[in-house]
RNA sequence: CGCGGGGUAGAGCAGUUUGGUAGCUCGUCGGGCUCAUAACCCGGAGGUCGAGGGUUCAAGUCCCUCCCCCGCAA
């Protein structure tokens, strides 16, 4: 069967790696065009990009599949076109050409989570759940038919990142079950039933900005659903305070919500919140590593009694 | 050549402007105090100051080259 898979971040790497060694015959790879990122503005080859490379897979980088893209997929006549986390959109007439179909590996449960970043809204709002679900791609966002799906629960240590490696994983297993399945042709199909479902935006950078007012356990959550990007932040002044990762804490006194109530070396760096206090274990100060905020008040002060906003010195 | 910050004891930092015997907090080791302790007191060990070269009577500090780390922007 002739595939074309399309796929960018790392995320995806795991799906093309079972495709890979199902041994199923990948006629050709979509990624997003190479971009400079990171410090010297150097320009980066997609982690798919990289892997299909290493096994001489030819790549397509159109800027937008639907424009200048579709003429090279015609061309590869696929029978089947596989997507996980690719990063565009794409158009009736893109979905037009695989003969069967094209299966989308989306990491949440559908109908909820719909939107580019599911690993993250799923930590997010505090969800116990949630897991992979294959799909039949059609013109709408992640609105397609779901075939199988499988679900990872979420652990208070899960971050977005740790996460997201887990569904990856599952998500190799389950696309490689789907296709099985679809050749044989018992692959189970089923409508997603639209008043569940939610979807969400991307993220924004402001959404790491911590809200003391807010209860411990939705900021404990918001560190670990932007953990590793865009990461969560406190203000400080002139500035902000990167906060990897905290953990609610033990508070009964009247502190107004963002006061400093403990930042020393053995008590670590605690803030007031909503309903008490909120921990923060991992800082990272601006043109700084990251560090526990113990090793960073070994070195630096943080006033206590003053919000954090204020305090740091 | 995108902009910028930084590499000093096991950890986190100061010291670099105005060269002149390397300092702080914590940890660590030994001793003391205590019912006890993550508390307190006394004492000790631990650093070729990222690498190489240069200037100088003298370089963590000034000059040149290189390596590594990080923030922003994308």
């Amino acid at each position: 069967m002739r595939i074309v898979f399309m796929g960018t971040p790392e995320f995806s790497v795991p799906c093309l790696q079972a495709l890979l060694n199902a041994g199923e015959e990948i006629v050709g790879v979509f990624t997003q065009p190479d971009k400079p990122k990171g410090r010297g503005g150097k320009v980066q080859m997609s982690p798919v990009k990289q892997l299909a490379l290493t096994h001489g897979l030819t790549v397509y980088q159109p800027k937008k599949i639907r424009v200048d893209g579709l003429a090279d997929l015609q061309v590869l006549a696929p029978d089947l076109c596989v997507t996980a986390a690719f990063g565009q959109i794409l158009s009736q007439a893109i979905l037009d050409v695989p003969r069967i179909g094209t299966v989308n590996v989306h990491a949440s449960l559908l109908p909820r989570h719909r939107g580019s970043s599911p690993v993250n809204w799923a930590i997010l709002q505090d969800d116990t759940v949630t897991g992979i679900t294959t799909m039949l791609t059609d013109a709408g966002i992640d609105t397609g038919d779901m075939l199988l799906k499988r679900e990872v629960p979420i652990t208070d240590q899960d971050t977005a990142g740790t996460l997201s490696e887990t569904l990856s994983a599952v998500g190799a297993e389950l696309l490689i079950q789907t296709i099985r399945r679809l050749k044989a042709g018992d692959c189970p199909r089923e409508k997603q039933n639209e008043t569940d479902m939610t979807y969400d935006p991307m993220l924004k950078k402001e959404m790491g900005l911590l809200n003391f007012e807010e209860p411990a356990r939705a900021l404990f959550c918001r560190v670990r659903a932007l953990n590793p990007w865009p990461c969560a932040y406190a203000e400080t002044a002139g500035d902000v305070l990167k906060v990897w990762a905290a953990k609610p804490a033990a508070y009964s006194g009247g502190a107004a919500p963002g006061t400093v109530i403990a930042a020393d070396a053995k008590q670590g760096l605690i803030v007031a919140v909503g309903d008490g206090a909120l921990e923060l274990l991992e800082i990272q100060a601006p043109n700084a590593k990251r560090m526990s905020a113990k090793a960073f008040l070994l070195g630096r002060q943080i006033a206590v009694g003053k919000p954090l906003k204020e305090a740091m010195i």
